[in-house]
DNA sequence: ATAGGGTTAG
């Protein structure tokens, strides 16, 4: 067979029997040994989706002098795979044996990009000093491939240094710079690197730079950059994009205006994918509108398009954070007769929506009938049995967590808790002495408010503010006027081993309720207060934010890390429980 | 013999 038309065939292949018949032809005429159409095809099968890696190495372990590019295609397809560690086993072997290949530039993306998907970052540290030593460092490909790869394990500060010492950065590495800042700790910079591109002149956003920067004003939930970004994008014409629209939708509804959500949704100017019925049915879910949820989830199926397994997550979520239990038991029985497979999260979804509902029994039975154990379902399941004070069953949650070795600080907190709830203080210090013994690791919180069109960052006890006095003080005018209203601190909440006054204090200087305090100080009566917290938002913040809508007679939106708080007349739209 | 590789959604 004549290998143009070998070449031709390989392209239009599209299943695994495919494949296989053009392997064959390949052993019968010979060529299996010497064609570079045995490379073509065996990166075809390592790589592509109707290919089978593990069939790939089957392969190539008839090779008896793989080439460079045979090497290669292992190595990307193994990045691709569930396993990418092992795409650097594989480049290591590479490395160590003897044959006619060399490793090139493209071997090292291949490699590099499989650190970036196994977060191994000794790793690309290791790659990146062999790749400077083979010289190709002047490559901008492989340039921002590192880029990339920096920024996704966590280390940006190096990420951004090999941006400023890019001779010629492209878009793809401003691109990945700005979604690196986006998606790791500094949202802000990416905002600010979008601006400075938009700016410059030199290169023009795309619709992947802005994809970034709509992620990055998520993060913060800053409405204004967020809208700015959409000005651009409409300007621009990236409005087209689906996917560009979608993040829109996302990033509108995370940053609180789902007014403006819904209108993108309605007002498309291209044709909508499944995945923007999904954004904006979570969109609802996330906000607690669970009707609304439930009508497009309805709306979606006179589409003509099928929900898949997310849009049945989504619209479990929507039931679940609006209590609507027994809808939520509907939709999961008409899952499975479609046909869909619940995954785990799917399970959580059912986890909470029983728990919400007190029946515990059920939702034990689901987490302990699954065939692999789970901590986030056990978590779930200890999260209800705080709310309802069952005991026992939060024991059991807790004891499962312990074995798994995966019990957080948050779960410690939940099951003290229950304790104390039950004035059960010898247990509650047990827990305490548990965590001190095991050294549980406490995830930082902070919350962020937006005022005037500047982020404004708290952490908890911060007093770095140019108005700290005045946020205090109100905070101090906060306490008494919801002391008077009744209130007492809700301690259980504390867990460090000091008096009940300094419980109270520690209580009091959230970041949550500095940031509600700040708003308060700095903005008038009538407007609306919106406060984004990185955690869960506490239970004692929760109560103390709900008097305080009443008695300020405030509405205060609070976006925590599943979902969105609204405040309004001493009652939140989570009716209590999250 | 040659090209191939980097950034983006629920």
């Amino acid at each position: 067979m004549a290998m143009a038309y070998f070449n031709l065939l390989l392209q239009k292949c599209s299943s695994f029997s495919h494949i296989k018949q053009l392997q064959a032809n390949l052993i019968i005429n010979g060529d299996f040994h010497f064609s570079s159409s045995r490379t073509k095809l065996l990166e075809l099968c390592a790589v592509s989706s109707c290919g089978d890696l593990s069939y790939a190495l089957h392969i190539f372990r008839y090779i008896r002098y793989p080439s460079t590019n045979d090497w290669n295609a292992i190595i990307r397809g193994t990045a691709l795979s569930s396993d990418p560690a092992n795409a650097v086993v594989w480049y290591r072997a590479m490395a160590a044996s003897n044959g006619p290949h060399r490793i090139d530039a493209l071997t090292c993306s291949f490699a590099l990009k499989a650190c970036a998907r196994a977060l191994a970052c000794s790793e690309a540290i290791q790659l990146h000093s062999q790749l400077l030593r083979f010289g190709f460092n002047a490559d901008v490909l492989l340039q921002t491939t590192l880029l990339d790869v920096y920024a996704k394990v966590g280390d940006l500060d190096l990420a951004q240094k090999l941006f400023d010492e890019m001779p010629r950065p492209d878009i793809a590495s401003w691109n990945a710079l700005i979604s690196g800042f986006a998606q790791g700790s500094r949202p802000a910079d990416a905002i600010m690197m979008f601006k400075r591109m938009k700016e410059g002149g030199n290169l023009r956003p795309n619709a992947v730079t802005v994809q970034g920067a709509l992620l990055a004003c998520s993060q913060l939930g800053t409405l204004k950059e967020g809208e700015n970004v959409h000005k651009y994008i409409v300007e621009e014409k990236l409005d087209m994009n689906v996917q560009v629209c979608n993040v829109v939708i996302d990033m509108y509804a995370k940053c609180g205006s789902m007014d403006k959500a819904y209108w993108v949704f309605e007002n498309m100017r291209c044709d909508k994918s499944l995945i923007t019925w999904n954004t904006m049915i979570m969109a609802f879910a996330m906000h607690g509108d669970g009707y609304e949820a439930l009508d497009l989830f309805k709306k979606l199926g006179r589409s003509g398009m099928s929900p898949d397994a997310v849009s049945y997550l989504a619209v479990l979520c929507a039931c679940n954070h609006a209590g609507l239990v027994e809808d939520g038991l509907k939709l999961f029985n008409l899952m499975a007769q479609r046909g869909l497979e619940p995954n785990i999260k799917h399970y959580g979804s059912m986890v909470d929506l029983f728990g919400r509902a007190g029946r515990l029994k059920e939702a034990y039975d689901i987490v302990n009938s699954l065939p692999f154990p789970n901590m986030v379902l056990w978590q779930t399941l200890l999260g209800a049995c705080r709310t309802y004070g069952d005991v026992e069953m939060a024991e059991l949650a807790s004891g499962k967590l312990v074995e798994m070795g995966f019990i957080s600080c948050g779960d410690f907190v939940l099951l003290s808790n229950v304790y104390a709830a039950r004035q059960r203080w010898d247990d509650v210090g047990r827990v305490r002495d548990a965590m001190r013994i095991r050294d549980v690791k406490k995830t930082p919180g902070f919350s962020y408010i937006e005022i005037k069109g500047k982020m404004y960052k708290f952490v908890y006890g911060d007093q770095s503010h140019s108005s700290c006095r005045e946020i205090y003080a109100k905070l101090d005018e906060i306490n008494l006027r919801i002391k008077a209203y009744g209130y007492s601190a809700d301690t259980s909440n504390v867990l460090h081993d000091i008096g009940d006054e300094d419980k109270e204090n520690a209580l009091c200087y959230h970041s949550e309720k500095l940031a509600v305090a700040f708003g308060l100080t700095c903005t008038e009566e009538g407007i609306p207060i919106q406060v984004i917290k990185n955690l869960r938002i506490c239970g004692d913040c929760h109560v103390v934010i709900k008097l305080i809508s009443k008695i300020y007679n405030r509405e205060i939106v609070v976006r925590d890390r599943t979902r969105f708080h609204r405040f309004k007349e001493g009652l939140c739209s989570c009716k209590d429980y999250w």
